[in-house]
Formats: structure tokens, C-alpha cells, sequence
DNA sequence: GTAATTTCTAAACTTAACTTAAGGTCAAGG
DNA sequence: CCTTGACCTTAAGTTAAGTTTAGAAATTAC
């Protein structure tokens, strides 16, 4: 055995926590790029064992796949990403969070305000108001912003 | 027609902007109990509004439906929920809220001094860690804490 | 009193992020 | 060599929170 083959998909799994089934997923919607061996197995890079790790903390975030593979994107293309590489990207990231954590901070305020009053009503409260902060966080974990489909009954 | 008898299920739509299709769903869900004219169709108490207000909001911190339930279900039995039933229903929740706040926070805390660094390593990083703050938040839109299937391959 | 709306139910479809299953193939150990 | 465990692919199933569809019945409007 060559001594640069690479990482096994079980051996991953174990280090990453992940399931193989889901590595194998993320592969298929293109966040980790393994080549193949003789035998058409899975062989990964160590630095995928960082993107996965980027992968996790970026869902606990609440980010969708395709955003991460957004972020991902932007390394570098032929080499193995440095340290500087994933301080870039994470800071996007970073960005999305403080905005996150403000909007939500922002709708606690507003519950201290209304339901904590006991007012919690339609006319009043920005709570209901569809162009609210609320909304704008994309925290629903449905349709986010303007792609839900139409809703009418019949 | 007599005078009160109760919202059709096209008002309270128009009223909470929510979609006749989600409000039926509520109900199958045990969100809200309408009772039925002579004709068989839903009419609803006004106070069901302030109910689907609360659900609205509950979602927008995430929520699930049967934990908004178990919210409700803590209201007065026979009688219309008061202003005083609101805030105190208001209040677990609230504190919830506070509680993902603070998680957030935390998080974003390690994010400056684990990802922000570029360490990002699966040994050293406690965000990796099952244990840690990240999971407890219950933010993770599949399966929450110990409840999801076990994980192997074959 | 008829036409146009609303509403009804039940079942099937949707999306994201995976998992499970079925039926093979590859690789490592003895 | 041969068995056992790891891996492969493709397809179908899962969950939450609804939406859509279809066909029928009730209401409302004129």
C-alpha cells in the first residue's frame, strides 16, 4: 500500500461523527469531492475532514447545504486550504451570526413589549408584521424569503 | 343568522395571514379546537386569533407544534384565556428564548476563539463535543437530542 | 332560485437532509 | 484461497409542516 492512499469514508466517519451515509451525501451534493482507488472506493483528503468539520458548525448555525457549499466555494482551488483560507470564509459566516443574534435579540425585545404585556394582538404587535426583523433572520426552517410557493385555498 | 357566531375559516386566515390550509392542519394537529355550524363548516372563537398569534410566534423562534401545544394546553380549560393566562404562558417560553440566546452567544464565542483562529480541529474544538452547548440549543431542524434513529452502515 | 364563493374531506405531493434497504463488489486477515 | 467486514449504487423511506388536488356540499350574492 502507497503511503499518501488516503482516508478510508468509515475511517471519516469515525473522526468526523458523521454517518457514512451522510458523507456520502455531501457528496453528492458537492461539498467534499473524494477521488477513487482501483476498486472505485472513496479516498479523502485530510482537509476534508476540516471541511466536514466546517460543514457541521455551519448547520448548527442554521445554514442550508447549498449556503455552505456557497462558502465553500470560495477556497482555493488546486491547493490544500491554509489556516488564512478558513478565516476568510468563516467570516462571512461570522457576519451572518452576529446579524442573527440581533434579530433575535431584537424579537425578544419586542416580546418583552407585547406578549410580556399581555397585548399580543394583530393590529398592534410588530410581531405579525410580515416586513418585520422576524422575518428577515430566514430562520424558518421551511421556505426562506420569497421562494414559497403561492398560497390560496383552491 | 344570529349574532355571534363565530369566525369562518376565511376570516381567521385574512386576519392572521395565515393559509386556510395551515389552519386546518393546526387543528389536526390539536393547535385549536373550532367547533362546526349546521352545515358542517368550522367557525371559530375570537380568541382563537390570539391562540394562532402565539403559534406564529413560537414558530418564528423554532419551535415545533407539538411543543407549542404543550404551551397551550396549559391554558384555562372552560373559560377564555385572560390577558393574565397569556403572560403566563408567555413566560416559559420566554425563558427559552433567553436561554437561546444565550446559547447563541456562547457560540459565537467559541467561533472568535476556535474557527475565527483557523484552528477548526475535530480534537481540540468544543463545538465537535456531543456534549456541548451547541447541542442542547435544539436548534437542528431534524431530530433533537437523544431521539434520532442509530446511525450505521448496513 | 340560481350562480358564484367558500368550505368540506381525503389523499397525495413538497422540501431538506438524511437513513434504510437490497443486491452486489472490494479488501484485509488467516 | 476464502471468509468476513467495509464499501459500492440506486431507490425508496423518513420527518416536519404544510400545500395541492379532486370532487362534493354549504353559503352568499344577485
Amino acid at each position: 500500500m502507497a503511503i499518501n492512499e488516503g482516508l478510508t469514508i468509515g475511517a471519516l466517519a469515525m473522526r468526523t461523527g458523521l454517518a457514512v451515509s451522510a458523507i456520502r451525501y455531501y457528496e453528492a451534493q458537492g461539498l467534499i469531492s473524494p477521488w477513487r482507488n482501483g476498486g472505485g472506493q472513496r479516498r479523502f483528503a485530510r482537509a476534508d475532514l476540516r471541511r466536514l468539520s466546517f460543514v457541521m458548525i455551519a448547520q448548527q448555525f442554521g445554514f442550508t447545504l447549498p449556503q455552505i457549499r456557497a462558502q465553500l466555494d470560495r477556497l482555493p482551488d488546486g491547493r490544500t486550504p491554509t489556516k488564512a483560507d478558513w478565516t476568510t470564509i468563516s467570516a462571512g459566516f461570522r457576519d451572518s451570526f452576529d446579524a442573527r443574534i440581533e434579530a433575535l435579540t431584537q424579537l425578544r425585545d419586542n416580546l418583552d413589549g407585547c406578549i410580556g404585556c399581555g397585548c399580543l394582538s394583530l393590529e398592534a404587535c410588530a410581531l405579525y408584521n410580515p416586513k418585520d426583523t422576524a422575518n428577515t433572520l430566514g430562520k424558518g426552517p421551511r421556505y426562506l424569503m420569497g421562494d414559497a410557493p403561492n398560497k390560496r385555498d383552491r
